[in-house]
DNA sequence: TTAATTTCTTGACTTTTGTCAACAAGTTTT
DNA sequence: AAAACTTGTTGACAAAAGTCAAGAAATTAA
């Protein structure tokens, strides 16, 4: 497991920036942590499923979804050095109302949520790193929320743009579209008329 | 501060049923909130002041909104046992880009971020109850994304009635029609759709 | 490399929702 | 209680986005 010092560097990071941690913290987290790489396609949860792993995305693209009548919508994209987890069948241990596959080749380290609990009972300081945590995603979620809220699919593009285009060119359009939730068509005309623009 | 038993007995439900807490913590707790009274459209938090206060809503509604173009965005309508902070201000105690207001006489119950975190440095342990805390608005939050992203007035409306049932009378329609993202005159119309195929 | 499959683009058309405006129904205020 | 103001309803129309379909482009598989 020593190889789990270099890839968790950026989540230890995280982790210290909050609060440093006494070296048992850091081992045990360090040991309850596994690499696994993931082949583009690859599904890590299938809905229905409960989510008993959380995974630290090392490397690669992921993307959250759910079926809406016959049609798929992407909830969320996450990218490298992203904590993932499907929120509510991870925190109540409940079957999943959505799947997570890799868009991408991707390196994930996963910890089982068991295994996190024992460091929350071994560790109760722990609780803080988690808490400033989730109050981050917290918030990083309620910018989903006026994202949606905006109208216009052009605006919708443009707040993509700002905050995922880095990933661009690795998500394909169709799962951008749903991830607006706007219609692929509409997307590709959005562009378009956006190129137009530039020229 | 005696009468604050009796206010806040709802919240400490909640805490003990994540983890009983020692008397101390309890009174550390109780001791910090201050009960205040708040008219129908007195504003909590007003857009650009930074959320110093983290409110529990003894009794009442509130909502969150902000300003989009020329239009208020309705975000959150918070009731009764709800906790009730801007997110991203009351987190990193920066400006907030929403303001709070009462939708009708409420009383709240208020701990200052600065009690807050004495608090946490006093208890390391209670950070374990706000993690959970935090875990459960997290889970709702995606949900409220879950429902902007349902296509339609009606499905958005029906969403807000398996919600929001017992408060609809309380909150003026176009509070509601720009919580749901839809125009108020497309939410009258919605509605007596509704009420006519009940018939 | 070619064939097969999937994804993207574009056009024509439909549906939904937004906008503007006038009026009705409620609320507040005086 | 009447006047002033706000909120909700309804109609006519405009704008935006969704749907269906056909073909182009790009990926993936053979």
């Amino acid at each position: 497991m020593k190889e789990n010092t270099a890839l968790l560097a950026p989540l230890f990071t995280l982790l210290n920036e909050i609060k440093p941690m006494c070296t048992e913290l850091r081992e045990a987290i360090m040991n309850s942590f596994e690499y696994v790489e993931i082949k583009k396609g690859d599904v890590l949860l299938a809905e229905g499923h409960i989510c008993t792993n959380l995974w630290f995305l090392v490397n690669g693209l992921l993307r959250s979804f759910h079926e809406m009548g016959e049609k798929e919508i992407t909830s969320r994209i996450m990218f490298t050095n992203h904590i993932v987890i499907s929120p509510g069948s991870f925190f109540t241990q409940t079957p999943a109302t959505e799947s997570i596959e890799a868009l991408c080749n991707s390196e994930v380290a996963t910890i089982p949520f068991r295994s996190l609990q024992k460091i929350y009972e071994s560790f109760p300081e722990f609780n803080l790193h988690t808490r400033i945590i989730t109050e981050q995603y917290f918030y990083k979620q309620e910018q989903r929320l006026y994202m949606l809220r905006k109208h216009g699919a052009k605006e919708k593009y443009n707040f993509f743009l700002d905050n995922y285009a880095d990933y661009l060119k690795d998500i394909p359009q169709k799962y951008i579209a749903s991830f607006l939730n706007i219609a692929p068509e509409t997307l590709s005309r959005t562009r378009s008329k956006l190129s137009k623009k530039r020229e």
